[in-house]
DNA sequence: ACCTGAACACCGTTCAAGT
DNA sequence: ACCTGAACACCGTTCAAGT
C-alpha cells in the first residue's frame, strides 16, 4: 500500500506522543513506516516542514473551540488562550514543537489571526491587536512549554510521588492557577488600554 | 598552553557570534581551539552544560545595569526587561540560547530572582511576584527571540534593502516600539494588581 | 591532570537507479 | 509516481591509552 503525506504526519505525531521530540527523527519515522529514509522526502520537503505539518495537526484542535458569541470580549480572549494551552498539552512536547514551527514560520494554521480577531473585538486598533496577539502567544507558548517540561521531568524523576498524587487527568491545579495569573496580567493590560480608549 | 574551562566558553561564544547556534558544535569548537573533540569533555560535562555556561556569560551583562534606586518601582521593572532584551540582542541567537538553557535549567545566573526582587518592590506578594516574573520572562524571551530571528532572516534575504535602510546600530525602532507595547501590557497588569491591593 | 585516537551509535539529505 | 540503496557529510559522547 502506498504511503500518503498524511500517513507520514500521522506517524510523526505517534512517535512524538510515544517517545517525544528528541526521538522524532526522519530515520526512526521511516523505520516505523516500513520505508527507506529517502522515501519521506518524496512527501515532505524536509524535517522542518514535517514538524510544521505536525504543528498544524496539533493546532487543528483549536477549531473545535466555540468560535465566538461570548458576551464578554475579554472572556473570549481568556478562553482562546486556554484553548491553545489545552491543544499544546494534548501532545508530548506539543508546546516546544509548535513554538519552534511558529518561529520557523512553517505553520499554516492561522492561530495568530484568531487571536488578533478576538483582540480586535475588545476595541484595540488593528496594530495594537497584532502586537497584543504576539505578546499573548509568547506568554502562552512560554508558560505551557515550561509547564510541560516540568511535568516530564517529574514523571521521569518520579520525585515526591506522594506529594504529587495525581488523579486530575493531566491537568495540574497549581499549573492552571499559575497560567491564569499570568493570563490575567495580560488581560488587565488589555482592559486598561481599552478603557483609556473609551474615555 | 593548557586549555581552561573559560577558554572553552570563550571559544563557544565566539563561534556563536560569528556563525550562529546551528554551527556551534562540539567538534567545530574543538577544531577552533586546536584540540580533539574528546578534550572538551574534560572541561564541561556535555553540550547542554556548555550552552548553560554561554548563557551565563550572556546574562552577566545584566549586572552592569543599575541595580535599584529608581524612584518609580514599575519603571525599575521596565528597565530590567529592557536590560535583558539588550543582553540577548548583543549576541547572535542570544535569545534562543538563553531560552533553551533556562528551560533546561542549566543557567546559574539569577535572572529570575532579579525580576522577582523588582516585582516584590511593587507590592506584589512573594507568590505573585514569582508568577509575574515567570510571565515577564516568557514575554521577553519570546519577543526577543522573534525579533532576533526576523533580523537574521532579513540580513540573509537582504530583502527590501531600501525600505530597511539601517543606521541605528542594530536597534530597530519599530521592534523597540513593539517590545514596549507588550511590556506595557504586562506593567499595566501588575499596576492594576497592586492598586486593588492598596484599596 | 589533561589530552589524543579511535571508535560507537547515530543524524538529515541527496540522488541515480529501479519499478 | 513513488521508492530503494547507497552514499555524503556530518553529529555528541565515551574511554583506553598516552604524557
Amino acid at each position: 500500500m502506498q504511503l500518503r503525506r498524511d500517513d507520514v504526519v500521522d506517524g510523526a505525531l505517534t512517535i512524538l506522543d510515544d517517545y517525544g521530540l528528541a526521538d522524532l527523527t526522519m530515520r526512526r519515522l521511516a523505520g516505523s513506516l516500513g520505508v527507506a529514509p529517502g522515501a519521506l522526502y518524496w512527501h515532505v520537503s524536509n524535517k522542518q516542514a514535517l514538524i510544521g505539518a505536525v504543528s498544524d495537526r496539533i493546532l487543528s484542535r483549536l477549531d473545535t473551540v466555540p468560535a465566538a458569541g461570548t458576551p464578554d470580549v475579554l472572556d473570549a480572549v481568556r478562553r482562546r488562550a486556554h484553548g491553545l494551552r489545552d491543544a499544546l498539552l494534548a501532545h508530548r512536547d506539543g508546546a516546544e514543537v509548535v513554538a519552534s514551527s511558529l518561529s520557523a514560520r512553517t505553520v499554516t494554521h492561522p492561530v495568530r489571526a484568531t487571536f488578533v480577531h478576538d483582540l480586535l473585538a475588545t476595541g484595540l486598533s488593528p496594530d495594537d491587536a497584532g502586537h497584543a496577539a504576539d505578546a499573548l502567544l509568547y506568554y502562552v507558548l512560554g508558560a505551557t512549554s515550561d509547564e510541560q517540561s516540568r511535568l516530564q521531568m517529574e514523571s521521569a524523576g518520579a520525585l515526591a510521588a506522594d506529594l504529587h498524587a495525581r488523579d486530575d487527568g493531566g491537568l495540574d491545579r497549581d499549573a492552571t492557577a499559575r497560567f491564569d495569573f499570568g493570563l490575567e496580567l495580560f488581560v488587565d493590560g488589555v482592559r486598561s488600554r481599552v478603557r483609556t480608549l473609551n474615555e
